[in-house]
DNA sequence: CTCGTTGCTCTACATCGTAGAGAAAACCCC
DNA sequence: GGGGTTTTCTCTACGATGTAGAGCAACGAG
């Protein structure tokens, strides 16, 4: 499985913290909040359709029913693909980060204790 | 500060791993055994520049006593500026792990307990 | 039916990832 | 010492991904 760049999981991460209310502008809202920094609508909708097109996202137009005024929104739900591909980016990260020598982790800023490497 | 990619966050890491020994070879051995993928030649050391140009890594030519046959070897080493990039990578890690729902990591096949998301 | 509001589509461009051909620099051996 | 071998790196091209915002589509209010 190709790995998904780290864009890509923080898009599926933030559909995930938003459950059924993942709609593109909470996404957008969402990875804003949790990265400070800002993102152009483009940042977020062009790979978002990309994780659509790969299989690791799925999409549905927005309620008929909302009563609220502005265009329908556009829901997306992480597919089982998708969460797969959370996995294993998570793996990797663990993978990644162990066996770092001590000299290492003390030049991160990081003590040795309760490194949130187990599992 | 910007946020570094995947592939330079390992590579920054293998050479931490490798410590003293970071030379351009060893590096894209350790990428592929951590990842399980081969990487060409080309995959490795073009990100590599680029972070020395960032100023991430500094590198300097193979040592002259090395008593071995080939072409010399170029060591790289991870700079204060790289460091803290790992740093800042990791904390944006646990950033866009935290406060995921219990349904996910259901679906994520992980328990929640030893999640390792403290520090 | 016109207006403000909201959220999305679309396109262009910058940056990054990927691939391998082939050169450079060392040692070996005769 | 010079051709062969080994090892590692440089270079270039191209595909994939990230970034940015202009502008349009759909809706409710009045």
């Amino acid at each position: 499985m190709e790995t998904i760049t780290r864009t890509e999981e923080m898009l599926l991460l933030a559909a995930c913290r938003l459950g059924d209310n993942a709609y593109g502008a909470d996404i957008r809202a969402e990875v804003e909040a949790v990265t400070g920094r800002r993102y152009s609508v483009g940042g977020v909708y062009v790979p978002l359709d990309r994780l659509v097109r790969k299989g690791l996202l799925e999409t549905e137009e927005g309620a008929p029913t909302a009563k609220r005024r502005g265009r329908p929104r556009r829901r997306y739900r992480v597919t089982s693909a998708g969460f797969a591909a959370l996995r294993a980016a998570r793996d990797l990260h663990e993978a990644m980060w162990a066996r770092l020598p001590e000299l290492a982790w003390k030049r991160l800023g990081l003590s040795l204790s309760g490194l949130g490497l187990s599992r």
